[in-house]
Formats: C-alpha cells, sequence, structure tokens
DNA sequence: TGCAGAAACGGAACAACGTTCCGTATCGTG
DNA sequence: CACGATACGGAACGTTGTTCCGTTTCTGCA
C-alpha cells in the first residue's frame, strides 16, 4: 500500500522531465501568488507567473483544490502532527485543545481567502474541503474526546463542527483591524467547557 | 432631516408610475429567486424573472447589495426591534443576548448564501455589511454592555466582532447537515461567561 | 545518432457572468 | 396634444473559468 496509493497524490509522477519542472514551477508560481492575490487568483495570473499556458496549469492541477491542496500540504500535515504533541505536553488537553486550535487559527488567517474557499460549496472544492477534513478531523476528535474523558468539556460538539466553525470564524480575518477571528475561536473552545 | 434624508432608501420615490412597478416587481422576482437560487443568483435570472432589462434592474439596485437589503430591511429591521424587547423579558441580560443572537442565526441561516455574501469583501457588498451593522451593532452592544454591567461576561469582545463572528458561523449552515451553525453560536455565547 | 509514437504544451475559443451604454419607448405636464 | 424628461431593453464589453486541438517536445528504441 505504500507505492500503490500515496494517499492524494496518488498519480505516479511523469516520466518526462519537463512536466515534472512545470508542475514543480506551477507550485512555486502558485504559493507565490497566493500570498499577494489569494487564492482565489485568477488562473491565467498563476499559469502567466509560472511561464506556461493554461492548458498545463489544468493538465497538471484539473481543479483549483487540487492545487491549493498541493500547495499547503505541508502546512496541513504539520497542524496535524502537533495534535498529538500538544495532547503529551500541555497541562490538561482542554489546555492542548486550546493551542491546537490557535494553530489551525494561525495558518488559516495567514493565508488570504482560504477559509472562505476552504467554505465554498462549489463544484471541485469539495476535494479541499475532504483533504483537509480527513487530515484535521481525526486529530481534533482525539483532543476532544480526550478533554471529555477528563470531564473538561461537555461532548455534545463533534470534531467536524468545531472545525467548521473555527474555519467560518477565520473568514475575512486578514483584510480587518476591527475582526479579531484568534479572540473569538478562543472564546468557543472556552464555550466548550463544562458550565458547572 | 425626517424628509430630506430617509437613511438608506435616501432616494425620493419615481414620480413616473412604470418605474414605481417595476421596483416592486423587481423586489418580489428577487425574493423569489433568492430563495430557490441563493442571493447570488445571476442578476440576468433576477431581471428576466421580473421580466425586464438588466438596465432596469442596475438602475433601481445599482448594487447587488441594494437589492438585497431591500429585500431583507423589514427582516433586519424587525431584529433590531427585538434586542430591547428581549432584554426587557428575559431572566438575565445573559439569557437576552442568547435569544437575541438565536433570532439572528436563524434569520441568517433560513436565507440562503447571505452570510458568506455578507462576509465577502467584493466591491459593491460594503453597503450590505454596513447596512446590518448599523442596524444590528447597537443593539448588540446594548446587550452586551447590560450583561457585563450585570457581571455576567467578560468585557473585551466588542458588539461587532461577536456579530461578525456569529455572522462567519452561519456560512454554509443551510446545506450540511453535519453542521449545526445554532449549536455552535450557543457556545460562543456561552465563551463569554466570566470564567471564575 | 536518428526516428516514431506518446506525452505534454500553449493559447485560441467558448460559456457564464457582471456591468455599461445608448437608441428607443413611455410617461407626466403644460 | 406635443414636448421634454424619464425609464426601458438588450446588445456589447470585460473578466473570469474551462475545454479543445494543432503543434512541439521528450523518451525509448533501433
Amino acid at each position: 500500500m505504500s507505492e500503490s496509493e500515496q494517499r492524494g497524490t496518488s498519480a505516479a509522477p511523469s516520466r518526462r522531465k519537463d512536466a515534472r519542472r512545470n508542475k514543480e514551477t506551477l507550485l512555486d508560481a502558485a504559493a507565490a501568488v497566493f500570498v499577494t492575490s489569494g487564492v482565489d487568483a485568477p488562473v491565467r495570473d498563476i499559469a502567466a507567473r509560472a511561464g506556461v499556458g493554461t492548458g498545463t496549469l489544468y493538465r497538471h492541477f484539473p481543479t483549483r483544490a487540487d492545487l491549493i491542496i498541493a500547495v499547503y500540504r505541508h502546512q496541513v500535515d504539520a497542524c496535524a502532527e502537533a495534535g498529538p504533541a500538544l495532547l503529551a505536553e500541555a497541562a490538561t488537553p482542554h489546555a492542548a485543545l486550546r493551542r491546537w486550535i490557535d494553530l489551525f487559527v494561525d495558518f488559516l488567517v495567514t493565508k488570504h481567502g482560504l477559509a472562505a474557499v476552504l467554505r465554498s460549496d462549489q463544484s471541485g472544492f469539495t476535494a479541499l474541503h475532504d483533504y483537509f477534513l480527513d487530515r484535521l478531523v481525526p486529530v481534533c476528535a482525539d483532543l476532544l474526546s480526550a478533554a471529555v474523558a477528563a470531564g473538561e468539556i461537555r461532548d455534545d460538539v463533534q470534531a467536524l463542527t468545531l472545525l467548521r466553525g473555527v474555519g467560518n470564524l477565520c473568514i475575512g480575518a486578514e483584510n480587518d483591524p476591527g475582526y479579531d477571528a484568534r479572540r473569538l475561536a478562543a472564546v468557543l473552545v472556552d464555550g466548550l467547557r463544562r458550565t458547572p
């Protein structure tokens, strides 16, 4: 299973050198354009920045979600892996959850428009949605159930709901000084506490 | 000041009967299309449903936000007016706040895509944004400060932040059984409580 | 090295949408 | 009833996403 399906990037790398090179170039270009123009920058812009045609971009990344996933995969994975570590080192499960959510919020807030497109139900974005959820929901669920087991929080909020909620709180947080997504996320996690 | 500027709909009604009639027809058409196709239905669809050209639609409602505001103004006003009433009748300010937020959430969740477009920072939507905020922030601020005065909640979350947060929580809530915006909003309001 | 087939490339072309513009039709008024 | 002002309709333009196909480039093999 390690070779036959490598989770997500299941397609084998092309045998042609130019194709591999173009894919790299496109990833770099996309990453650059994403930080300046946001994750819904025009496809043409990304292709132009990479010096390739739009057809080439679409062949490598059939949907925008594929491109976004490819660009941010590492960071999502890092966030996922931080979960167990926090659980091990934090004072209580709830503290671990709070810090993990902070990580997640930081990630989303610094990616122009990512949270919004994550929520978009436009066709083709389900892949993006699913990747984030597949990767992060189990981690969040572990943190939640640990906190529940410790009697710290209520047990009627699912990991998926919490993650979507936090993701939503981050929408539009990047360009708007009067709105503090981090604080709201913290308040939300606080609200999970058992009210005695 | 009562005549010269009537807050929002500052333009006097047209002297021409056909113009007034078309505006009404457009409002009805928009309301109908909004419930079936969401608030970002194509402008052409709305004009077609009303049996007028797109130019006519744009003359009456220069931006989509103007149209949305006109369609939902009554309901927004009703929500705003419910604030003081709840504060008077609820057991505590925090209870009033919770119920008022419920009202707000109910309103947003039942309008396909409204919460999303409310958050959109596309040009032209600032009017929509501003109308909601102008109308609701003062109400929310009153509820908040009453709860703060009663010592029920923390004092470091502004009305504007809370409203935006709750609005964000409602994004995408309409088509997705696994996500419960109402519950999350309740958890958020719960999180405002002073942690002793 | 040279060649044939496969693979990938580029960008023109199409569709959907928001928005503007102006020639035409309609209304209110003197 | 005629005239000016107002409003109408939809063609036309610009911007995007997406597809399609003639052309180019690469790779494996002789």
